[in-house]
DNA sequence: CGTGGATGTTAGTCATCATTAACGTAACCG
DNA sequence: CGGTTACGTTAATGATGACTAACATCCACG
């Protein structure tokens, strides 16, 4: 959907409340509350925002570790897949993991699950790459390597696309090789 | 200041303007309006506490490198300095990178060149490190580094700030060895 | 044709703030 | 003591903003 690319945009530039309801309707060519026509609230907006990218994230590690032959390659993958979706959507990146505080109960719950089946997705292909590595120590990597995948909005225009996925490709590889002794 | 230091939580959970002056207030002891008797208003308070980040940050880091004998060492000094302020400061660390949007602009400039000084301390060390090393590349590493070492606010709870600072260390240092060739 | 549903528009309404005013109080200093 | 300074307090005040109402439009489908 248009709006929740432009929603996304403003929110990650500004935060949830630096943004009003106006502002967003303003960035897709409408005014205002016509936005009541798709979303029932700013926070029901948020929340399927989050919902959304959520899924995708896991649904695309689920795939991409049942087809991969073994560990090895199923890391690649997953690190093909965040580094892909870090570089193409660095703003739903940026308020996937800032506003997550904004979401209301329902729906808070059910973000939570699927990032934390998006990390075990991680935890499992590395728990056999190292075994004998305690998956609390696993999931603690996991949380840093994706912090240094996801500095992306922070280095943005320091190198070109094509010079960056290989590079935190490589850093994120040392990274993980380095925790797993 | 206890003032800023309570803030500072507040902005890490819920955003710059998802707290209320009453809020910060409140968690003072406090009532509201007593805070500009301390802050001209909500902004000067963010572009202090920003600025005073960024400061001690920049000045920790040139005091390290000045003081260390070699470039290796002077890394070392450099993560322990960074690991120690996110690890002890978690809520610094999230406000510092995600809200200089919302500083006024006289303030703002003053901080994106301490920010600036900052990364370029690293940069230094690290060009000496790894000589033949494109500058660009190197930045883009060292805020990708930064990404990793500012997960602690995410993984809170995985580790034992005791297991968590050797592990982000090593991580660290295998991702810039890594980033060098 | 015409009628209903989807989608916009503009003008309220009602809260929530940031900020300021007007007014204590208590310590400190001449 | 008299008065200044530092610091709080509780009421305005004035914007801004989420959300709702009342009112078009337009298009598909009978």
């Amino acid at each position: 959907m248009e709006i929740l690319e432009a929603a996304a945009r403003l929110f990650a530039a500004r935060g949830f409340h630096g943004v009003s309801i106006e502002d967003i309707g303003a960035a897709v060519g409408t005014s205002g509350p016509a936005l009541y026509r798709h979303f029932s609230g700013k926070e029901a907006l948020l929340s399927e925002m989050l919902l959304d990218i959520s899924e995708r994230l896991h649904a695309s590690a689920a795939a991409r570790v049942t087809a991969a032959p073994d560990a090895e390659h199923a890391l690649d993958a997953l690190l093909t897949g965040q580094i892909e979706f870090a570089l193409g959507h660095p703003a739903l990146i940026t308020v996937h993991d800032r506003e997550l505080g904004n979401v209301p109960e329902p729906a808070r719950r059910q973000i939570r699950r699927l990032q934390r089946l998006y990390v075990e997705e991680w935890v499992t292909v590395l728990s056999e790459l190292h075994p004998g590595c305690p998956p609390p120590r696993l999931r603690a990597a996991t949380h840093a390597v994706f912090g240094l995948l996801n500095s992306t909005p922070h280095s943005a225009g320091e190198l070109p696309p094509e010079a960056m996925a290989p590079l935190l490709r490589a850093m994120a590889r040392a990274a993980f090789t380095e925790a797993g002794n």
